[in-house]
DNA sequence: ATCCGTTATATTTGTATGGATATAACGAAA
DNA sequence: TTTCGTTATATCCATACAAATATAACGGAT
């Protein structure tokens, strides 16, 4: 029976939350599905909560993050950017590193 | 304007969490104030709150954090173990190694 | 012109976490 | 044996956050 070290990070620009676990889990289900509605059933939250998450995210970038459309073809939709992208990549990698890192400290506490 | 990386790590073992940054704190106001309903004044937690806490970090400690004794001189008190140091030192490490690990990787996303 | 599924938004409802409060048990000291 | 301040515990209450619901706006396709 040996200790876990979990973690939470997130980005914060201008003293609010920019990206964290939650909002790229988000921005990926844009990316798969095409549709902010889709996204939130996708991942078992309320619409209401996946929109203003991308709300915030788009507000606080310094290109959009995603592209939102009403109307049209199948009603509308939502797309990851090409920034988006990046950035969930970005952060992805960070995220892997930061818990490959933890993983190294567990040999500290591993026989307390 | 540039972006900040923040993050929370925790301990885990058998699928619980064990240590946290909340739990931590906790511990050093016992070890500074040596009782429990003065250390949660002093970080403006409940008593039942604090309570909790604690007895939850005893339960899953593999030997006691704290030492809590009702009645007595001064009504009673709790102290933190020998072993309870050892592991708020080794949590404050990690920690604090964690965030300089995370502001290397700073550099990634600095021109995004 | 109508329909459709989506984004956008407000309002109401539900829930879970912590706070406030009350009280019992305790044991050393006076 | 009474006092005292603490730990331990239960119960009730408040408040913040998310869920549920409702509805308007939109624009391409039919």
């Amino acid at each position: 029976m040996s200790y876990k070290i979990k973690s939470r990070i997130w980005i914060e620009s201008k003293n609010k939350v920019f990206l964290g676990e939650g909002r790229v889990q988000l921005l990926k289900a844009i990316d798969e599905t095409g549709s902010l509605s889709k996204a939130a059933k996708s991942l078992n939250i309320s619409y209401k909560k996946a929109w203003g998450l991308i709300d915030s995210v788009n507000k606080s970038a310094k290109q959009p993050v995603t592209i939102n459309s009403i109307g049209g073809k199948g009603g509308g939709g939502a797309e990851l950017t090409d920034y988006g992208k990046t950035l969930v990549n970005a952060f992805d990698n960070i995220n892997k590193n930061c818990w490959e890192f933890l993983d190294t400290q567990l040999e500290k506490i591993k026989d307390l």
